[in-house]
This record gives structure tokens, C-alpha cells and sequence, in this order.
RNA sequence: CGGAGCAUAGCGCAGCCCGGUAGCGCAUCUGCUUUGGGAGCAGAGGGUCGCAGGUUCAAAUCCUGCUGCUCCGACCA
């Protein structure tokens, strides 16, 4: 992409209202811009963001047998007062009428649509297990929404629901979730700390929060400090093997891990004094399982194998990429900009032209350009007229991970300078070596 | 939902107390000079002063009502 071609509109100044760093560098940076309280518009670069994350959460969803649908924003009243939850809900659920002044809503979330969705196909043991996912907009009509895309009223969810034919299947279903969590995360260069969470009315362990890191986190947590150390399970794991889940999850939740409201201070202090980390941390996946708490009341049913009728298990599992946006700055950015890793950058490459009209520094940018683009790397090619410190400013706020600085004072030697956002760290080396070293 | 505050050009702000035909910085456009870490000079464009009423010869400014937005607290992917 061509700078002078795309839509990026950079602000220099800071509006007042952004409070967090996030808020501020997302509207610096050109990729949000708030049209309600709550509401943002996602403009060309904030996008490519959130569409690389969404990449990578499907990936790690299909992986483990999922499945995706897409159902609708706008949901029937009459759904939620078979579960019970239109009253429920209160003032954050966003009621609406239609023009036959039948009550509507824009959808929180999903739990009472798929189960509506599953009953009126699902009628065998041999249809399980199901897992159904959507990645959509839900609308929650926060009393105070807040920090921009972090806190926001309308935000998108991926949101899965599994299906299974009794609570030990539930659990196989939890399990695969948790693993393609870890990895979801780790993928995206965040280290996500599973921690012990409310299960609400229906007990047991089975629902954790995906917690990360980060000085600006709004809750406080408190875990063993080895998570920080430990490896993800690797892309081949079979998730199709439950034992051999079970003990990915055993190894995941064995040591000291807990949000505040579920902080025990004397299990906490059993941690080796050394190895104990409290911190604040952002929340970004969470995941549940809450048996027949809606297929009860739908009246979800399967026979099984000895010809009798069952209730459905369910679970539901959620990961909020717009939220994963505005946290991925916070736990990584410094005072240019935004560090976005490799994974979910908008262009992993800028191509600085550092004195357009040059006819040779044209010429080698135009030439990178374009051989790295046909090799399949999104570059952003400042072509601009704007100065060279001007651009180097544009390029660390928006986060490129990588920068080739093309300028006549190195190409005069036929270099170019091939700079990482990370650590600031160059190299003079010919464009050659550069498209060897970015090509994808 | 309780408490506080703000609303004037794309963004940040001044002007309001003390009424008199709307200003500054950044951004934008033009020209010249610059040219490797957000350049300089000169010029230009851009505003129903959130909306609606009221007071007044005259309202951004005073009064009333409304709307929007932000911040602090309790709730949440």
C-alpha cells in the first residue's frame, strides 16, 4: 500500500478525552475514531489489526474441530424470555422494537440463539460433540463506558459454544478450548496467565479467565511467577486425545493463579516467596462451562446409546479481539508509539522514502516495493513528501515491526537501512539483502 | 445509577466574570527556502460559538430548558 493512496489519518495532538495509552495511540495512530460513547469506527489500519486477529483465532478455533457460523446482531425478545433472561438482563441489554412494535434486541451474546439453532437440528448422541463459534458484534450497554476499544459498548466477540453429551464430554470440550486459548495468545506474542475465575451457581473449577500483564491492567491479580516462563502446547497437540489434553490443562492450572475476587491469601503465601507476582492485568478470553443452565429450559435433548433422552452440556467460550487490540498496546508500546508484534501488525514492512523525488531513492523504493509485495508482505510505502523525521515518527507510532530506511546518504554506497521498531536496532545492508531478509 | 465537569475550525485551547460583528497553536492549501528524527518564512482557506427558547438596540458572553461527551465511584469480553 501506498501512503499518499491509503487512509491513515495521524494525530499529532492527543484528543482529550483518551485517558490510557491505548485510547490515546489508537487515535494517534489513525485506527479508531469514536463516533458515540462507546461506538468506534474502525478505520483502514485500526482493520487490518483486528481482521490479522480474528485470522488467528479462527486458525486456532478450527483446529481444535470447531466450527463457525455467523448469527445476526439483532435478536427476538422472545428467545430470551424462554431462558428466562430478558428480565434478567437489565438496563445493559439494548432493547429495541420493529415496526410491528414486536420487541427486539441487539445481542449481548449468543448463548440462547445456538441453543435455540442446535435444538432444532441436534437429536442424536451421534451429532456430539458440537462446538459452534461466530465472531460478532454484541452490544452491552455499559453504564460507563471507558478507555475507548477496551471498554466499549459495542465490541466484537468471539463467542463458542460446545455441546456435549454429559459433563465428562463437557470437560474434553473445556479442555480443547483452554489449549487453543493458550496457543491463540501466545500467537499473538501475549503471555495469557489462565486464572481461577467465579463459576457462579453451578461450582466445580471449570472456568478461568485469560489474564495478561500489563501496568495499566484494571484488576488486580496474583499468580506463581513460573507461568511467565512456560511453554505453549505446540500447533500438532491432538486435541482429539483427552488425557493427553487434561494434562496440558493440569500443568496449566496446578501452581498459584487468581484475580482478586477469587484471591486466597494464604494459598498465595504457600508460594515460594521469591516466585510470588502480584500485578495488574487485562483480561482477555474467558471460558466457561455451565452444564443445562440453557438447554433446561429450551429443552435441548439427544438420546443416547441406550436409547433414553439426555440433556445437552454446555459450555461457552469467549475472546474479545476488539478489547485484544487496545491490550496488545498497552502491554507493548514506549513513547513513539505502538510496538505491534510480528503476528497481527497491519504491515509487518514501511518503506521510508526518506527524499521523495530523488530519482535513485525512488527508484529503490519503488523497486522494494514492489518485490516484496509480490512476495506476499503487506508493506506500507511512504511515498509521501513529507520529511524525514516526519516520517520516522509515522512509522514508530503506527508500529511497522520492521522499517527500511531508504535515503540518498546510504544508497550512495548502495545500503539501505533496515531498522526493527522493537529496539530501535539498524543495519546498513544492500536492498538485496533486505527483500532476502522480509520476503514471506 | 450516584458525584463532578466540559461543549468555540479536523485536533488542542483562549475569549465568557465585565454583552458590541470570533482569535491562537497544530493540521490543511499556495509559493520560496530547506531536506536523515514531527523544518523556516510569507500568504490563503476553513466557524449555524452543541440545540431550543428568553432578556437586550445588540448574545459565544447573561437567564431557562434540552442534548451530547468526559472524569471519579459500584457492574462487565
Amino acid at each position: 500500500m501506498r501512503l499518499s493512496r491509503y487512509f491513515l489519518p495521524i494525530l499529532r495532538e492527543v484528543p482529550k478525552e483518551a485517558d490510557i495509552v491505548s485510547h490515546r495511540l489508537m487515535l494517534r495512530a489513525g485506527m479508531i475514531r469514536q463516533e458515540s460513547a462507546g461506538i468506534y469506527a474502525w478505520l483502514p489500519l485500526g482493520l487490518r489489526v483486528l481482521n490479522k486477529i480474528c485470522a488467528i483465532i479462527r486458525e486456532e478455533q478450527n483446529r481444535t474441530g470447531a466450527v463457525e457460523l455467523l448469527m445476526p446482531t439483532i435478536q427476538s425478545a422472545d428467545l430470551w424470555r424462554e431462558s428466562g433472561r430478558y428480565d434478567d438482563y437489565g438496563k445493559e441489554m439494548l432493547r429495541i422494537k420493529d415496526r410491528h412494535e414486536r420487541d427486539m434486541l441487539f445481542g449481548p451474546t449468543n448463548e440462547e440463539m445456538v441453543t435455540e439453532i442446535v435444538r432444532g437440528s441436534v437429536k442424536s448422541y451421534k451429532n456430539l460433540p458440537l462446538n459452534l463459534y461466530h465472531i460478532q458484534w454484541k452490544f452491552r450497554d455499559e453504564v460507563r463506558p471507558r478507555f475507548g476499544v477496551y471498554r466499549s459498548r459495542e465490541f466484537l466477540m468471539k463467542d463458542a459454544y460446545s455441546f456435549d453429551l454429559d459433563a465428562e464430554g463437557a470437560r474434553h470440550s473445556y479442555n480443547k478450548m483452554f489449549v487453543a486459548y493458550l496457543r491463540t495468545f501466545s500467537r499473538m506474542g501475549l503471555k495469557a496467565i489462565p486464572m481461577v475465575a467465579d463459576t457462579g451457581p453451578i461450582g466445580g473449577n471449570l472456568s478461568h479467565e485469560f489474564i495478561i500483564l500489563a501496568s495499566t491492567g484494571e484488576s488486580e491479580v496474583f499468580c506463581h511467577g513460573d507461568y511467565l516462563d512456560m511453554a505453549p502446547p505446540p500447533a500438532d497437540v491432538n486435541f482429539d486425545a483427552a488425557a493427553g489434553l487434561q494434562s496440558i490443562v493440569d500443568q496449566w492450572t496446578t501452581l498459584y493463579a487468581a484475580t482478586e475476587e477469587k484471591h486466597d491469601a494464604a494459598a498465595f503465601g504457600a508460594v515460594p516467596a521469591d516466585r510470588q507476582l502480584a500485578a495488574r492485568g487485562i483480561e482477555v478470553g474467558h471460558i466457561f462451562y455451565f452444564g443445562t443452565k440453557y438447554t433446561e429450559p429450551f429443552g435441548l435433548k439427544v438420546l443416547g446409546p441406550d436409547g433414553t433422552e439426555r440433556l445437552v452440556h454446555m459450555g461457552s467460550y469467549g475472546i474479545g479481539p476488539s478489547r485484544l487490540v487496545a491490550a496488545m498496546i498497552e502491554a507493548s508500546h514506549d513513547e513513539a508509539g505502538i510496538i505491534w508484534p510480528d503476528a497481527v501488525a497491519p504491515f509487518q514492512v514501511g518503506i521510508l522514502n526518506l527524499k521523495a523525488g530523488d530519482a535513485a531513492v525512488d527508484g529503490a523504493c519503488a523497486d522494494l516495493y514492489a518485490k516484496l509485495t509480490a512476495s506476499g508482505v503487506d508493506v506500507l510505502y511512504d511515498d509521501t513528501e513529507e520529511r524525514a523525521g516526519s516520517k520516522f515518527a509515522t512509522a514508530d507510532l503506527i508500529g511497522l515491526p520492521w522499517q527500511i530506511l531508504v535515503g540518498p546518504k546510504s544508497l550512495a554506497d548502495g545500503k539501505v537501512e533496515l531498522k526493527r521498531r522493537v529496539d530501535g536496532s539498524r543495519e546498513l545492508v544492500t536492498p538485496a539483502e533486505a527483500f532476502e531478509r522480509l520476503k514471506g
